[in-house]
DNA sequence: TTTAGCACTCAATCGTTTTGAGTGCTAAAA
DNA sequence: TTTTAGCACTCAAAACGATTGAGTGCTAAA
């Protein structure tokens, strides 16, 4: 592949980008650094299409990049995208406000990166590694209810709601309190699990009874933490999108979107950092012409979760993943704030 | 309007919201106890036309409702709807199910709603009128955070953490504790908001700043309540009705399922018990061709929330609206069970 | 190696014709 | 007075055919 054959494969690929619509040999000559005449670019393109980067729909038509186009123009041809400063402070703002929840935060991330891509978008909640108990106390409510407050080293506070078996005097709180922070404080949470309960020995079966509740109630910590719901934000920006002029493509799509399991999928075949997936390279049978770009997001350095942006395969990759890269070391360096 | 009338009006419109094809005179001779020709029905149709129960798309069309015949066969015409065994079981399976959060709940009635009827429903979040304090505990977590646990009056438990600004002693948590069980159990959530925070007289500015964290607290507690959230399932229906074939048209109405604000009026100006609402009888502008049909739902024979469904102005009004009244009334029983 | 020129292709557009479901009206039958 | 058979009429939708024009591939000259 020569030079200006490169240059020829990028500026198809930019335009149809642009256009959506087949790029003829006349429309990109004397710009994109193209001072030759059509018919030059025509044999090249010829060339280009034997070489299996760009198609053409039918005979008497442009041609429009293929799969293995794009994917020679996101490793080797693609230009940096510089962000505009109103896109660099729209991410820096909404991202700077005080969050409260991790969910909202990640809702905002998810948000803003549809706004600015026009395209849907997802993430993943975090995967908090290594979470250890720091601290129990049990708190009296009433007769048949008690309150079990844990801390995490995260700082992070849990509760749940215990319903109780037998009475507990006052200085029982304690006890178990006691008990609790004796034997589990400075442990890692996935010591206990809902599928082995450990046995303490306990002295009376009211003790059991209670005690197990706790820990049923413990096990639930690291049950919920291992869910890791998947946000989608921005699905209505399809609609954007003339590729999904058929109702039966935006339904497909749609419906891909209400299955957490499908992007759950998508989300864990990513690599780390930036990854391109391009049409056929996108993990999902049932749906043609996507390609999705992910990036993982960090705390301290370590990956804990992806977001990313799913759009056509035409979709424009250059803006997409320097917005996708900024957003994604923004949504890091909220998310340690968030913890704090 | 004489009986025939009512007859070829039933008619039509039954026929019309199975086929969703213009009902033509000869389609409904011999059936729906008509022993006419079908120029009879002609003659007939020609007349319900001109009194507006009917309309023509085209000269040469068959005749379909129009609003104002909806409106007549709601109000007259229509049969009851015998639930299916199946359907009832259903219903009552997946509502009687253990769930442990209100959201959950009400996302079930909405599911099951739209999976028996095929419309997306919606479903507001119960007001709870008149919810009371009980119980206040001032919990010790660390040296700069504690925990507000509250128990109201419906026995539910909130709880929120409390950034401390200076240290406080053991004893400062049962103070704290017995000034707010003194002052407000017993008293009325809305008492305190975030309008105003009551002035207790403090000893010193550091009580102040506890206190007044304290309250912000509480006001949260209402301003919590007051967000009605409206929760949406089964959108994806639209796709199955042949009046969403437009692109156009599934855009409109999936984005207006994402407003909240627009959604919120639909469920507020909608009537207790069952209430038809008839293409233009919706109260919402650029959304045109549609029925909802809203049902109150009650606990303790009060209602306290709605749940309805969307569709074409051609839904099948009788199957929807029995669904609706069963799934109304499991939803309440369920609900009081979850609060106990 | 490049390019002007020309024949060729084919989707898309436009206009015309055909088709058939369904009506309205009329005049005879009930 | 009401019902109905019969027939002319209407019009959207389908089928067909002709036209258009953007874009190509190839060839022969620059």
């Amino acid at each position: 592949m020569d030079d200006r054959k490169q240059l020829i494969l990028r500026a198809i690929i930019r335009e149809y980008i642009g256009k959506v619509e087949p790029v003829s040999s006349k429309n990109i000559t004397g710009r994109y650094g193209l001072d030759v005449s059509s018919a030059t670019v025509r044999n090249e393109m010829s060339c280009l299409e034997r070489m299996g980067y760009i198609e053409q729909p039918h005979t008497s038509a442009g041609r429009i990049p293929s799969e293995m186009g794009y994917r020679y123009y996101v490793d080797y041809l693609m230009e940096k995208y510089r962000l505009a400063i109103r896109e660099k402070q729209a991410i820096e703002n909404r991202l700077d406000e005080r969050v409260d929840k991790l969910e909202s935060l990640l809702q905002k991330a998810g948000e803003i990166l549809s706004e600015l891509t026009n395209y849907p978008s997802i993430v993943s909640e975090p995967t908090m590694t290594q979470k250890r108990y720091r601290h129990f106390k049990l708190v009296e409510i009433n007769d048949t209810m008690a309150l079990l407050v844990i801390v995490l080293d995260d700082s992070s506070i849990k509760n749940y709601q215990i319903n109780l078996v037998g009475r507990l005097k006052e200085e029982d709180y304690k006890t178990i309190s006691n008990i609790l922070n004796d034997r589990l404080a400075g442990q890692d949470i996935s010591g206990i699990n809902s599928g082995m309960l450990p046995d303490w020995g306990y002295q009376s079966l009211n003790d059991k009874l209670v005690m197990e509740d706790i820990l049923r109630a413990l096990a639930n910590v690291v049950d919920q933490d291992n869910v890791h719901n998947i946000h989608i934000s921005g699905t209505l920006n399809i609609f954007n999108q003339p590729e999904f002029k058929d109702i039966e493509k935006v339904r497909g799509l749609l419906n891909f979107f209400e299955q957490q399991k499908s992007l759950q999928k998508l989300v864990e075949s990513g690599r780390e950092g930036i990854s391109y997936r391009i049409g056929e390279e996108v993990p999902l049978d049932n749906l043609e012409g996507l390609s999705v770009i992910t990036s993982t997001y960090c705390v301290n350095g370590k990956p804990v979760g992806t977001i990313g942006v799913i759009g056509p395969t035409r979709m424009d990759y250059s803006k997409s993943s320097t917005l996708l890269e900024k957003i994604s070391e923004n949504l890091g360096i909220s998310l340690i704030r968030l913890m704090k």
